[in-house]
DNA sequence: GCTTGAGTTGACTGATCAGTCAAATGGAAA
DNA sequence: TTTCCATTTGACTGATCAGTCAACTCAAGC
């Protein structure tokens, strides 16, 4: 036997991975224990379901993700600072994801929550659960820039929501473009949205020129 | 024997309805057919392949969607006037799926698009063409825009991928939130990114209070 | 009235699907 | 050493999947 939960873990990062680069429905649950070298039985002695699974891998890819936004929304970092960090950190997540598969793939969360919304309640709550983590970080910025007077006043949660979904815009178009190129346009464009000065709009492109 | 090509019409609104329901993967081509009430010959005889028919079928909902864009977007209609409208669209649009389904369904394009850009490349190509397509509409009521100072001076071409890019964001939030609410903010969100002045923003919310 | 061919039918294939289960394994506690 | 239980195995189910096919229907053109 091997270490306590390896055979669990490996197929939760299997099936993230699998259901990331190509979607729930077209991924089974033969692939998904074939890559991960584990059987049927194994499969459904951790997990009640298919379904189930997903809501495990979504969830567990979100955990790892999250010291990684921690630090970029660290409140030692100037709030437009913070925005354009995780422009940045975007770009470079779908990069890497591209690096490893070829192919641009989008948001694993709302690629997930897209296409089962509809039919599968557990997906749903789970990715917008998700989804409301996320605008946290950003309404905490946006309300540290209106306190330091560096955009107007305005309703910091409500304007996360809104930047929060030209993100997720800008990753379906990349994503059905297969290009990454868009996604440079994020950063002008949500500090566009909270009413930052024009110089901190076009300024500052990212990191990489 | 029916009208000309009656069941390939009936299979292709089934398709496109099932499909934007549901999704790609979890409609069989069963299902399509039992629900158009043809049986699968007559399906292979009309489509080689179940992705054939999703290309045609959202080939076919999107020129039915072109004289609706034409009229909102037409040039007799002031430039800010028809981006006003064009959220009062999406989000009628949206309203009338809903009352049908019961449930926010999002953009049916872009659903598929983010299902399956990663695995079907006809799909992918159509996805894009329509995305494209809508973009030059946005283009062109920007283009107006600029023209006659209502906003200043930008790319506009640019800039409509961003708008369309809020467009698809907030459709996305708006079905795994299961609320149309979200897409209210389409309308301020779209005219700030394109500069307007903050009464155009505030004012006119949308002709539903 | 015969031919033609687009459209229709229903039975069929073999693969694959999610999910089940009884039996085997093997480490840890007793 | 024996018991115990989480884990593993591989064979199994019945349903469903996309796609095939030969035979049939029937209106239109000759």
């Amino acid at each position: 036997m091997k270490t306590e939960c390896d055979t669990k873990q490996k197929l939760l990062d299997t099936a993230m991975q699998l259901i990331w680069e190509q979607s729930y429905g077209s991924v089974s649950v033969d692939h998904i224990c074939e890559r991960a070298g584990a059987k049927k039985g194994s499969f459904y002695h951790f997990f009640p379901s298919k379904s189930d699974l997903a809501v495990a891998a979504i969830d567990g890819h979100w955990q790892k993700l999250r010291p990684d936004l921690d630090r970029i929304f660290s409140s030692q970092t100037a709030p437009l600072e913070r925005l354009a960090g995780y422009c940045d950190f975007v770009y470079e997540q779908q990069n890497r994801q591209m690096q490893k598969f070829g192919r641009v793939c989008g948001c694993a969360f709302t690629s997930l929550g897209s296409e089962l919304s509809t039919q599968d309640e557990k997906i749903r709550k789970k990715s917008l659960q998700i989804m409301e983590w996320r605008c946290k970080y950003l309404a905490a910025a946006i309300r540290d820039a209106v306190r330091e007077g560096l955009v107007p006043e305005q309703d910091c949660d409500g304007k996360a929501r809104d930047l929060y979904g030209s993100v997720l815009g800008v990753l379906l178009q990349a994503k059905i473009e297969n290009d990454l190129g868009i996604i440079r346009h994020l950063k002008p464009t949500i500090f566009r949205l909270i009413g930052a000065s024009e110089k901190v709009i076009t300024g500052t492109p990212s990191h990489q020129p």
